[in-house]
DNA sequence: CTCCAATCGCAACGGGTGTAGCTTTAGTGT
DNA sequence: ACACTAAAGCTACACCCGTTGCGATTGGAG
C-alpha cells in the first residue's frame, strides 16, 4: 500500500467511508454492479476524490481485499485431521453460500480475474489463508496420522480446489457432501504419500 | 440458441464473421479488451447489428463458447489410468499456457463469472468435457486398476480442479509437476475408494 | 497561532458505449 | 420473375464514465 502522508483526520475518515461503501455495494450488487460513482455517493465522498486515490473499481476492490486479508479465521480443531480438513473445506463452501459474505467473496475472485492489481492482492490473501489452514495438516503429522514428508499447503490446496472449481469454473452447485468428499480425497492422497 | 429464421445466406455469414472476429479479438486483447465496437469493425458487420443479435460482450462470448463446446479434444490413451489422467490434466494446463488458446479460454472463464448466460454455456461445456474425459477412468475400471464403485466424472473434477484453482483463484503459476501431482492425488483417492 | 502543503470538493467536459428511428438489402415463397 | 418481409445498414443522439483545472478546506509543523 502507498504511504499515507496524513494518516489522521479527514483522509482516514474518507478512507474508511469508502471502504465500507465498497463492501456494502459489493454485497448488494456484486462485482458487475460496482461503480466508482455509486461508491462515491454512498460514502459521501466526492467522485473525483475516489478516482484520485483508488484509480478505478479494481483499486477499490484491491484495497478492500487487503483489509479482508488481515482478518484471521477460525481454524477448526476437532482432534483428527479428517475432521479438521473437512472443517476447513466446509468453511470455504459455506462462506460462499452466505448471503452477505458470498457476493463479496465472489466479487473478489471475479475482480482478480481482470485486474493484475486485484490478482496480486488475492494471491497474497490465499498465501495467508493457506499458511493458516496448513496448521491442521501439520497437527495431523505430529499425531502420526500423516507421513512427515507431506506438503501441508499442497494438501490444503487440493482439498479446497474442487469447491472453487465447481463454483467459479464449472458453475455447478456444491453440496456439503461434495465438500466432505473433496477433503477426504486430499487426505487419502496425503496418506498415500502423493502430496 | 435462438431459432434462426433465415439460416441460409447473409444471416449465417454475419454470424460466422462475428464469431471469428470475437475469437480473434479475444486472442489479441483478452476479455478486458473485448468491445462490441471492435468486433463489429473487424467483422465488417455494423455495430447496431451486433448489439441487436448478441446484446453485449457477454453474449458474444457465450456464442463463441457454444461453438467451442462442439469441438472434441484428444483423449489420451497411454495404456494406464495414471498416464491417461496425467495426460488429461496436462492438456488442460498446457491449453492455458498456449499463447493463442490461453487468452481465449481464460476469457471464457472470466466472462462466465459475470454473465449468467456465459455461465450456462460454460457449464454445458464442462459437462461435455467431463463426459469425454471420464472415459479414461472407465477404461481404468475395466482394466481392474480402479474399484468399480468409482465416480468417473468426480475423479476428473478432482484431478483438474487444482490447476484451475491455481490459475484463476489463487493466481499461482502451475508447473507440469503440479499438474502431475494433481492427477496422482485424484488417482490415489480413487484407489482408496473415496471418489 | 500561523503558515503551507496535502487533500478534497466542485463544475465542466471529452470520449466511448449502447439505443432509436428509419432506410436499404437480400432471402424466401408463390 | 415478383412480391413480401426479416434482417442488416445508417445517422444521430442520449447517457455514463473517467478526467482536468481550479478553488476551498484541513491537518500538521514550527
Amino acid at each position: 500500500m502507498e504511504v499515507t502522508k496524513r494518516p489522521g483526520g479527514r483522509s482516514a475518515r474518507v478512507r474508511d467511508a469508502v471502504r465500507k461503501a465498497t463492501l456494502a455495494e459489493l454485497a448488494e450488487h456484486g462485482f458487475r454492479g460496482l461503480t466508482v460513482e455509486n461508491v462515491a455517493e454512498r460514502s459521501g465522498v466526492h467522485k473525483t476524490t475516489v478516482y484520485r486515490r483508488w484509480g478505478n473499481v479494481e483499486g477499490l476492490i484491491a484495497d478492500a481485499l487487503e483489509l479482508a486479508a488481515g482478518e484471521p479465521w477460525p481454524i477448526p480443531d476437532t482432534g483428527t485431521v479428517e475432521g479438521d480438513l473437512r472443517g476447513v473445506v466446509e468453511l470455504v463452501r459455506s462462506g460462499f453460500e452466505d448471503p452477505e459474505l458470498g457476493p463479496v467473496s465472489s466479487a473478489f475472485v471475479a475482480a482478480a480475474m481482470q485486474s493484475p492489481e486485484a490478482a496480486r492482492a488475492l494471491h497474497a490473501f490465499f498465501e495467508a489463508r493457506h499458511d493458516q489452514s496448513a496448521q491442521v495438516v501439520r497437527r495431523g503429522v505430529e499425531r502420526g496420522e500423516l507421513p512427515v514428508t507431506v506438503d501441508a499447503r499442497e494438501v490444503i490446496r487440493v482439498a479446497v480446489a474442487p469447491v472453487y472449481y465447481r463454483l467459479f469454473v464449472a458453475h455447478e452447485s456444491v453440496s456439503r457432501r461434495d465438500a466432505d468428499r473433496a477433503a477426504d480425497a486430499a487426505l487419502a492422497a496425503a496418506r498415500a504419500g502423493v502430496l
